[in-house]
DNA sequence: CCAACGTATCCATAAACGTCGATGCGTGGC
DNA sequence: GCCACGCATCGACGTTTATGGATACGTTGG
């Protein structure tokens, strides 16, 4: 799925007279953008931040949920909520380990994240 | 501003024998993880990306209104409201020259950003 | 001045999101 | 086998968001 390889025509610059000379070089065609903005997305709320910010930050790079609920000061329900969000961005696994789940940080999905970032603004 | 030094006390573990050690070494602050959701929620956006994306690749590092409702499609107050949220962000400067807004990226936001980033997956 | 143009703001609508109580599911202890 | 525990899912509610039409604002050209 998702194989869209748009090349992101550039418009007709000889019509309009104007401002525009739409010289799109090699933009993010939709589909890359998409992919972008879901992981943007689930890094959208301050919960979150905070969630992946506590799971590195803990001893071991894991973290359960009983760890969780208390410093973000939100019920149960809702930081499973967040970190479902998480998880299926492809920012922390999930493993079950007895009657605990234990979040921890995909190895290099922040780091390839700033690395998307840094060659847009280098672009 | 946000020079909140909250430390994020860690919860007793001697009370629960269970999974929890929570350790929670230097996670982000709350103020600090509000500060960067906004952003990231700016990005959240396929649409927004894209923008940001086209604006970068465009010759001279600078687009109006006019280069960018075509290749996304949508329409015009639509594409200066995206535009406005990615100014507020932090993201865009926004520059009157004439008749046209010129956008442009702002220098060294998605660098400074990129290092959040590596240095959360770092910690 | 006035008209044309590019852009921002206002308003309404439909969809998505955050939140939590209630509940279901799997695991481990007794 | 039963119960307690940790966690995920469901349903509902209020809030936020994306979108575009209508319109107002600032600028340029005549």
């Amino acid at each position: 799925m998702t194989t869209t390889a748009l090349t992101l025509e550039a418009p007709d610059t000889s019509a309009t007279g104007g401002c525009c000379a739409p010289l799109v070089r090699d933009a993010a065609d939709p589909a890359t953008a998409r992919d972008l903005a879901r992981v943007f997305k689930a890094l959208g709320d301050p919960t979150r931040v905070q969630l992946l910010s506590i799971v590195a930050a803990h001893d071991g790079g894991e973290a359960c949920v009983c760890d969780l609920t208390e410093p973000v000061g939100l019920a149960q329900p809702t930081v499973s909520h967040h970190l479902k969000i998480l998880v299926d961005a492809g920012l922390l696994d999930r493993e079950q380990r007895g009657r605990w789940a234990y979040y921890s940080l995909v190895p290099g999905a922040l780091t390839r994240l700033a690395t998307s970032l840094a060659e847009t603004a280098a672009n």
